[in-house]
DNA sequence: ATGTTAGTTTCATTATTTGAAACTTGGTTT
DNA sequence: AAACCAAGTTTCAAATAATGAAACTAACAT
């Protein structure tokens, strides 16, 4: 620590510092989140690199297999490579190996939807996930991301998200009232989450999607650091928010379980920011 | 150096011309690999380089979100944020979204493992399962590479591959003896890849585990270039290979329904290389 | 206390990235 | 058909970032 290495002036992502490494990263992200193959001209226009250089750093990705290239329509998209490695991650930093047997047996008591999600970025990032039927555990469902701000995961989380690490994600959070009911500022959400941890549960009630409720219970280390979280997810059709208490102490001991083996398992740190 | 910017004369991944992205990529590619989490000692052992040059790598990577660090532990893995990413190339360049309902139906209709691959830098990499009615134990999920030469999804695909790109893949393979039945020199697998040519579809004969036999077909453009490949997986308990060609017209349509709307669609080149 | 190993920082040298501009290609308009 | 235009590709000197030997520090084991 040199008094002034450890300040962090830039933008996550970009800015000097990163280097080389996180410029290119930078760019493949840009690719990823448009969701569809993009041509070089669109990304020129809202990149911060000019032309050359963006141009070297498309062709270096797409030869590394990080990007995927349709010669015919000049477009781009995320490349195999990365299905290839986010395996290895989602078995080594994600609880998903650890929560299987947990998720299929809470699955099997409930017959809901069930979520396992951690925050990546100050979202929530799904890592697995099972349907009323199906047992599979694949992409189809995992690396999907949502906001942390109108989800009961989210909000699970973040309620026990220490504040240095709580301020700066909520600056993030895009607000958007997708519901009547979504809550679209800091200081209500901060009461929200003291509500979540004074009964130990967060409730979805219908804030992302109207119709859709949930109950969603953190995962916690014994020292009390945040994890991950665990919901079952109805319908109002189906059920009500108070309903969804009735599978409150089959959620609890699938959560402590997974947090206990979590901690022995040692696990890799995945920082919120 | 303007007449010698275009040889290759290096490894695939790092070597020069491929940049500090090349090289950093490279890194991850082999703490991946490890599949599970490694201190930076380990690491360096096997690196081609220096201490302070692979320390900055997985520094900047772990910032970056591609490796998540255990400061207890003082290990490396790869991060969460390949996770997301994966995502968005598992919908973008796949033929997961494309083939799914074509999976389904095939699951459905044979009661057996289903499984849809692609190559990948000469490998098998999975990009969908479907589980057998009565699910035998097996690990092969999304994101998953394995051998080609000992697969019947991975023969498929080299048996129409073109000669200048099957040459390179054949050299690459590490040919290890799984069973007595693995095929292992290039010479026996071209003959092996004529009769795949002359009967249209591939088994797997027990050749990477005993006990279990599959079928596959290659998915094709109407072109002729190899996409992917489809396969249902059996046990000798309870079929053989003549047992599973009863399944053939039923692959047959599913693979053409999938190259013809993956041509519809416009499909990103995977380059086997 | 002392030795040893693993991890981290420094800094002059070296090699790579950078980006404005020129160039090429393929398609469209006059 | 020639001229034009837009999208993609290459060039090259200047600017910047990567490199790696060596020095340093922390943590553990003797």
């Amino acid at each position: 620590m040199a008094s002034e290495r450890d300040h962090k002036p830039e933008a996550p992502g970009d800015g000097p510092g990163e280097g080389t490494v996180g410029k290119a990263l930078a760019v493949l992200d840009d690719i990823a989140a448009r969701g569809r193959p993009v041509r070089f001209a669109e990304l020129l226009e809202t990149s911060p690199f000019p032309k050359a250089t963006l141009y070297r750093f498309v062709q270096v990705l797409t030869r590394q297999g990080m990007l995927s290239y349709d010669p015919e329509r000049q477009t781009y998209a995320p490349g195999l490579r990365l299905v290839r490695l986010a395996h290895a991650a989602w078995q080594a930093s994600s609880l998903a190996p650890i929560a299987r047997p947990h998720l299929d047996r809470l699955s099997r008591a409930t017959g809901e939807t069930v979520h396992l999600a951690q925050l990546d970025a100050g979202q929530v990032l799904y890592v697995d996930k099972r349907n009323a039927r199906e047992p599979v555990a694949m992409y189809s469902q995992a690396g999907k991301v949502g906001p942390a701000y109108c989800t009961g995961v989210g909000k699970a989380m973040l309620a026990y998200l220490p504040e240095a690490e709580l301020a700066p994600v909520l600056q993030r959070q895009a607000w958007h009232p997708f519901t009547p009911k979504t809550i679209t500022d800091a200081a209500s959400m901060r009461a929200e989450l003291a509500a979540i941890r004074a009964r130990g549960h967060a409730f979805d009630d219908e804030e992302h999607e109207p119709g859709i409720i949930c109950i969603a219970v953190p995962i916690l280390t014994r020292a009390g650091r945040v994890l991950g979280a665990l919901s079952v997810t109805s319908t109002t059709a189906r059920t009500s928010l108070e309903g969804l208490t009735e599978h409150l102490p089959e959620i609890r001991r699938a959560v402590e379980a997974i947090g206990d083996e979590a901690q022995d398992w040692r696990f890799p740190d995945q920082a919120a920011e």
